[in-house]
DNA sequence: GAGGGCTTGATATACTATAACAGTTCATAT
DNA sequence: ATATGAACTGTTATAGTATATCAAGCCCTC
């Protein structure tokens, strides 16, 4: 499977592959993987892209499964604890992760244009946590997120 | 001069030094470093830390220079267009630049205990350019904060 | 001194996120 | 079987962040 997710490609295993790792993980850790939950995943799953919280929300109300911000904002809660989601903090948005059941600091690349989002292979962060160590400082998370121009976007310009 | 700024150091010089910076690059630049711009500078330079647009705004309005949000926003636009001020992504806050003038992809270090801000030396983001190109994503710009402990911050827990 | 571009003032509104409390469900211990 | 408690959902209200828009003033320059 090709890791360049911003080409074209097999997205019902993007999305199959991801949904059975989290049902998979949820049952393992006896987490609850509530009807809303699944959805609010599965919606994000349903394209590499970031999405707002509203936006989620109102394809939820009109599904009948909550209508309010906190339904929404606690499902992605429980997503991004378990590591199933990401939040692109530039963009205020949220993202499927592609690698779930990893624990992980995620990289991102956000295509400006079509509005893409990739996860980057191997966490390249590795530079930036060595040079925060040589000046004591002791890193716990870290937010990377790349925004330029994915290769079918500059192919268009 | 110390690149520690976690620890106590003659904070007038960061002040001074970056405000000489600002009004140099400005004449150079026939830029209008008007008061409010130079006003929301300052009160950015006082500390390490991320100030919110709204924290900034209480203090202009106490001094009558403007109570409306789009007085700091556009301050805040300005300041970041030209690289005296960065927008901490994760915080929605806003920190002094300690470098500028030059241009560069800042990362930062986020203390979650004191709350200092603090950018690291040398832009440590090549990894990550080269691990989005190899992918053939043209980068544009990156945001890098990494949240931790600070080493004074360390010692107290 | 008229025009044009940029800055500021002011109002209104949009977008993002959380607090707090009530009601429900469901697993577990008694 | 049922009481208990923990976690999930529903709902209302509100906090926090950011921008659109239009009017008015300033300054440069032609």
């Amino acid at each position: 499977m090709p890791s360049h997710e911003f080409q074209s490609h097999d997205h019902s295993h993007c999305v199959s592959d991801a949904m059975n790792a989290a049902l998979l993980h949820c049952e393992k850790n006896s987490l609850k993987f509530t009807p809303v939950r699944q959805r609010v995943f599965e919606i994000l799953l349903s394209e590499h892209k970031a999405m707002g919280a509203y936006d989620i929300l109102e394809i939820l109300a009109k599904e009948g499964m909550g209508s309010q911000p906190p339904v929404v904002y606690r499902a992605l809660d429980f997503l991004g604890t378990h590591g199933f989601v990401h939040k692109i903090e530039k963009l205020n948005a949220f993202v499927a992760c592609e690698h779930p059941g990893s624990d992980h600091d995620p990289a991102f690349m956000i295509c400006r244009s079509c509005t893409k989002v990739v996860e980057m292979e191997g966490s390249p962060n590795s530079e930036i946590s060595t040079a925060a160590k040589s000046m004591g400082f002791e890193v716990e998370a870290i937010v990377v997120e790349a925004e330029g121009l994915c290769p079918t976007c500059q192919d268009t310009e």
